[in-house]
DNA sequence: TGTAGACCTAA
DNA sequence: TAGGTCTAC
């Protein structure tokens, strides 16, 4: 690299308007601060009061919420010669990339997704769902990469968010390609499929701290490479919501919670309602859901799926997440 | 089908 | 004990 001063943080537009975009979005629509600590991704960190910083498809944003508006700013590869890679033509390209950048943004978020309305509707089904909601609007589904989500989310068994993310944060600066330093921080996209795929990867993944889960990491990349590919995983947006279930849980380490995360979060599949033991907790006593054992057996789950569902229509997982 | 217990690790 | 999964009864 031959960049002259290192990259810093930045936390707000006012330092230095030219570098942020943003986009129409009122608080009711998105909360940021509740979207992105609430344990759907374990990326984004608040990099200042009020600024979320991670990585996102490849590159490292900082994002921040004012009034009806959602600012953002995307830093540069530390390698990057912009004029010569634009051909010259840097204004040109500048707006093209912005372009891009809003379409990712509004794609993360699903913006498209009117949430007043789902809140509305929910609601009215549900009082219990309508007392929540006065505390946290704003609460939507991110549309997460495939394979990020799906291994993030081999990691989340029997375990605590906290260490979650720190094993997801040397992951990625062990496996996954190096982006930027900010602040003399370095930042590293989330590893691809081929690079969790060596024959090394479980022992380097052990050593840093993922105990058995080091196994279905590697195990999980494996049978992916050797059989759908990441294309395939991520075909399974078309498929139904069954079916991509049934692909999911077939592989080491997913079972029917991860298999409906990864479903919820990436997939498109709005139905799925990841069932963990504070939500099996919560329709036994708040919404009495009389099933017979002590233990959240296949059956079980299934039936508080299909009780959500029915309470809250098809898109059920998304109320869930509230 | 429905129950135990083990599984890594750091509180 | 923690936001599960796998294996063996």
């Amino acid at each position: 690299s031959r960049s002259p001063t290192p990259m810093k943080l930045r936390d707000a537009p006012s330092a230095c308007p030219s570098l942020w975009r943003c986009l129409p979005c009122p608080p009711a629509e998105l909360r940021l601060d509740l979207v992105l600590s609430s344990g759907q991704s374990f990326r984004w960190w608040e990099s200042s009061p009020g600024a979320w910083t991670g990585v996102l498809g490849g590159r490292v944003w900082t994002l921040r919420q004012d009034g009806d508006r959602l600012w953002y700013t995307v830093y540069g590869e530390e390698d990057e010669h912009e004029e010569e890679q634009q051909g010259g033509c840097p204004a040109k390209a500048a707006k093209l990339d912005a372009a891009e950048t809003d379409r990712i943004l509004r794609d993360y978020f699903q913006l498209d997704v009117g949430l007043s309305a789902l809140y509305r509707a929910w609601g009215a089904a549900d009082p219990l769902f309508r007392k929540v909601a006065n505390d946290f609007p704003g609460v939507r589904v991110l549309r997460q990469d495939p394979v990020e989500c799906l291994f993030s989310f081999i990691c989340t068994s029997n375990n605590h968010i906290s260490r979650i993310t720190a094993m997801i944060e040397r992951l990625c600066q062990a496996f996954g390609r190096r982006l930027c330093c900010l602040d003399s921080r370095p930042f590293h996209a989330f590893p691809s499929l081929s690079a969790l795929t060596g024959a090394d990867a479980e022992a380097r993944l052990r050593a840093l701290g993922f105990g058995y889960r080091a196994k279905f990491v590697s195990g999980s990349a494996r049978a992916i490479a050797e059989g759908l590919g990441t294309e395939g995983l991520c075909q399974l947006r078309t498929e139904p919501y069954a079916e991509a279930r049934r692909v999911l849980c077939a592989l080491p380490g997913v079972g029917a919670k991860v298999a409906d995360c990864v479903c919820l979060l990436s997939l498109d599949k709005a139905e799925a309602v990841p069932v963990d033991t504070h939500v099996w907790h919560i329709a036994q006593q708040r919404y009495g859901v009389a099933l017979g054992g002590k233990s959240l057996t296949p059956r079980a789950y299934q039936e508080i799926g299909d009780f959500f569902r029915g309470l809250w229509g098809p898109r059920a997982g998304w109320a869930q997440a509230v």
